[in-house]
DNA sequence: CTGTTAGCGCTTTCAC
DNA sequence: GTGAAAGCGCTAACAG
């Protein structure tokens, strides 16, 4: 920590005491004001010494951080990143700062980066949580630091709040679009992976397909190993030679429609004509001229944006009243594209996208 | 900031001096050592009080934060997050945090995070820096933090060190290659951005050319505004309309490369027998059956970790002693693929991956 | 309007 | 082997 000029030599400097000092730098005027003569000598004096306050000394002075802790998976795809903008954009209105941890899906790292988040006593922590880290974050809370998880959430941490898409809602714009499009024969392809937030769409499927009056069978819902192009590439093909095979299908994230897609094209399968496909996530699709999926948006930026005011919330009341946690699940937009409405129809839609020869959405 | 037991309650919970129970808890023994049994009844305290210890007094009190701060435009591309990853590696081996910031492509928001880097007294600063921010940095060095730069650098802020991927001999591989094909009218297509990498990029292809005795005309450097698909699209249709138009177009990055092979598709030009494309990056193609495009990869960890590496090597020494900027350079190797080698070449290289049909390239 | 005084939670000489 | 005491740089009552 390099030496340099702190408060005290300011003081000295103007024949001030370090709290009038203080005051000046802080724009703060308890009772009565600082004279304003004063106040621009010590803001001259600090200027020519180039005085930066120091932040830990503040926090420790004043038992406030100010800080709130992140954590995210990981920060390749585009869902952290997105959360991450949203909690800003209202967290620094607040004057609150984020800390931001990536634990690479690793549950050690992510102990790990939570005992800093703790040492670094952050007031608040917003986490996409890994599937089985209850005790992890049962121990934040317990250290009486809120919790509130975004995108997926650990049904377990019940003391946590949490923000996600309305995974009813969504599961119903998709499957209603592919069963006014005329689709009977629907299939569901999620991950083997243990999140409340894939059980709760699995669960908004089913609950659809009974709605619809739809077969729900064993072929109803696949299951893929996560990130796992290869075993992807298996269910989808099991799924495809199954003698009443699906006329759509419906998947939990964009990044596995994306693969869909993808095989489907080398298995010669045209989309939508003989397979529709309809995604949950909220990839731009302009300028792609490859993919055109059709999606129900996430809507990310929004989902950490109300996970920060859920943390003001606790912030604010911190005069001892216990926040009840709150679960928010948010509405996203269905935007119908080429994966289910093929090229013709989007002709119409797309206004400045020209619409080119593609091999898969032909 | 949550009331949590302090290592004086410990202290006093088990009749000890605070200065006992802190160095038990740091496992440093000044001298001599401390009594075992002692160290154990301090231990279970802590652990029995659920303590934590607090970084922000310890780094007051050690006058040392162990931070180093890493401000970046956006972690939306894999550049940043690949380079952070890299950083964080090493770093981690040495016990020091990093303080992720993203500006956005901000000037204003790079200063504000850079002010607030400083009042949380990183000890160094690895920055993917804005073309324009001379004096920002200038006054970070200014206040004793060291500065790294990766990927790109600022010339001006000649006491800082950069990591960067070595522009003439990716470039100098890219056009050997392009060459050895058979391609003797090869354009570049870079973006309008005061970039120092960018302009190294060119330099580099313009001695290239010279060393190739191939021609340099109006049309050999093209640039595009940054982001724009509309403005380089325009480019491209300007330089593929000449009359001697290239055989093969260089990038500057991937995002570019990959923005060209779409709008190239629509364009029904095809690649590679009409038009070669290489460029500079590191996306990883495997599993993408759309795009494959030859790129030397800038192997971000690595740069990454070479900056951590320079910032251990100014912390280590912090002595009194300067430590001289220094600048590396890495060479990263060029990976042929097909929109270079075309879909027959890759047949047999590709091993795994089934060729299949692609509109492009074909 | 400004100064005194007492810490925040921890480290770190130096003495016992 | 262990403790006393002096801070790190700053804030926040409470006086004056």
């Amino acid at each position: 920590m390099a030496k340099i000029v702190g408060i005290t030599e300011i003081a000295k400097e103007v024949g001030l005491s370090t709290t009038t000092v203080s005051f000046v730098l802080n724009g703060k005027y308890r009772g009565f004001k600082i004279a304003p003569e004063t106040a621009a000598r010590v803001l001259e004096k600090a200027q020519e010494l180039g005085y930066r306050s120091n932040y830990w000394a503040k926090s420790l002075a004043s038992c406030e951080t100010r800080l709130v802790g992140v954590m995210c998976p990981d920060i390749s795809g585009s869902t952290a990143h997105e959360i991450v903008k949203g909690i800003q954009e209202v967290l620094d209105e607040h004057d609150y700062e984020t800390l931001l941890a990536v634990y690479y899906w690793d549950r050690n790292k992510e102990q790990r980066e939570l005992d800093m988040m703790l040492e670094k006593r952050v007031e608040a922590l917003i986490a996409l949580p890994h599937a089985d880290s209850y005790e992890q974050y049962q121990q934040v809370l317990a250290g009486g630091c809120p919790v509130v998880f975004v995108s997926d959430y650990l049904m377990k941490v019940d003391q946590a709040s949490s923000v996600a898409l309305d995974p009813f809602d969504a599961i119903e714009k998709c499957m209603g679009h592919l069963h006014s499009l005329g689709h009977r024969k629907i299939a569901l392809m999620t991950v083997q992976y243990e999140s409340e937030t894939l059980l709760d769409r699995a669960e908004a499927f089913k609950q659809q397909l009974a709605r619809l009056n739809l077969p729900c069978d064993n072929n109803s819902i696949v299951q893929t190993e996560l990130g796992s192009f290869l075993s992807m590439s298996a269910s989808l093909r099991k799924l495809m030679s199954q003698p009443n095979r699906p006329t759509a299908v419906l998947t939990v994230s964009d990044a596995l429609g994306l693969q869909i897609l993808t095989e489907l094209g080398k298995m010669k399968i045209r989309v939508p004509d003989e397979l529709a496909l309809a995604s949950i996530g909220g990839l731009d699709f302009t300028d792609n001229p490859f993919f055109s999926l059709t999606t129900v948006d996430e809507r990310r930026p929004e989902i950490g944006r109300r996970a920060a005011e859920l943390v003001l919330r606790h912030l604010k009341a911190k005069k001892g009243q216990t926040v009840k946690p709150k679960h928010i699940r948010i509405k996203g937009p269905l935007t119908q594209r080429r994966s289910t409405l093929g090229t013709d129809a989007m002709e119409e839609d797309q206004g400045i996208i020209e619409t080119i020869e593609g091999v898969l959405l032909k």
